[in-house]
DNA sequence: ATCCTAACGCAACGTCCGTCGCATTTAGGG
DNA sequence: CCCTAAATGCGACGGACGTTGCGTTAGGAT
């Protein structure tokens, strides 16, 4: 995911302007939701002119697909805690957070990504890096012994974390941490 | 979800302006997607007025919802295999059969979903009868002995089919018969 | 310190989308 | 068969959204 940002001319007012805008977006989507996100209404609480946002992001999907990179965490890794259920534990309660937190960005993402195909890829190419990275639990836990070398560790984490973007995102109800951590713990089970 | 309409002229010319267009929504999903759904192309395609479209659908999303209402069938009830894997397996396999359709509805309800909070209490209701009803598949299992009769008919099924949803909607990644068989089998695997 | 130009501010414009008032058609009842 | 009003057709309007041309500011290099 390193972006290594080429633009001719990244400091000063522009990364001022980008961060003032960014914060803008959020403080907006925590007021009105992503329905009530318009860029317009952006330009006007940060401050900055509307040509500028369409010069920049083009579109709100844009905005947010930018704001998604701007929070991505280049070091992130999963979390070892010495199992694969503890570990798989842990990844979902990460994405129990990311999604019932005020406002979720990730849902904001998630929403913008049937609007554009931008938002689309960028979703996709997102997911993609942590899934990858989080194959990472399945190799630790077959070099402990814990499952067979054969395990599909896409598989074996779509089984751990489906449930709760379904149950969040498409569902709309409520999910408790607690069958976050039961869903977990199913998927463990499964490969065993 | 009956919905007796309770309209005062449902009859007639009413009728089949309502047939025209939904069936022009239908082939004009099918042809430019989602995305290229607009008010103007359904009403030139089908031949109804402008006006009439926003007076009684208002929005594309409503479009969609009346396409799904008019698609939900009212006696429909899960296949009675013998066994909770055999009926997990066609309970999955129908839902494959609709994200994999093209056009597919679901996907487009879904992607309206984000537009309109009508949409989505709309998808919210057809899920909700749908989870219902399929809750039967988990009486019966009780009934045969299967599982224990404190099982969770919810979160089994979503097991069972939240990895569909979130592999082939949400990560926009191909899902074959075969995968989706598979998470069927984990599903009732779980509860044993 | 000076210059160049990328990035931004500004105002005006054009387009698309949804709405409104009124005329016309037609379903359904008497 | 006729009458009423629901439903649709039609044209025009207004507003929101995105674009464009041009002037201004300021980052970065010389």
């Amino acid at each position: 995911m390193i972006a290594e940002v080429r633009a001719s001319r990244p400091g000063g007012r522009t990364a001022r302007v980008r961060s003032d805008v960014l914060a803008a977006v959020e403080t907006e989507l925590a007021e009105h939701g992503y329905d009530g996100l318009t860029i317009d209404a952006v330009a006007a609480r940060s401050g900055v002119h509307r040509t500028t946002l369409y010069r920049r992001w083009k579109t709100v999907p844009g905005l947010l697909v930018d704001l998604l990179e701007a929070g991505a965490d280049d070091s992130w890794e999963p979390a070892d805690t010495g199992s694969l259920e503890g570990d798989l534990v842990a990844v979902n309660r990460e994405i129990h957070a990311a999604l019932t937190a005020r406002p979720s960005i990730t849902q904001a993402v998630i929403a913008a990504s049937f609007r554009t195909t931008d938002a689309a890829d960028a979703l996709t190419r997102f997911w993609e890096d942590r899934y990858e990275r989080t194959a990472l639990v399945v190799s630790r836990a077959v070099a402990r012994g814990e499952i067979p070398s054969g395990t599909d560790p896409h598989q074996l984490l779509l089984t751990a974390t489906a449930p709760l973007y379904h149950q969040v995102v498409l569902l709309r109800q409520p999910m408790s941490r607690e069958q976050a951590d039961h869903h977990a713990r199913i998927a463990a089970a499964s490969v065993r």
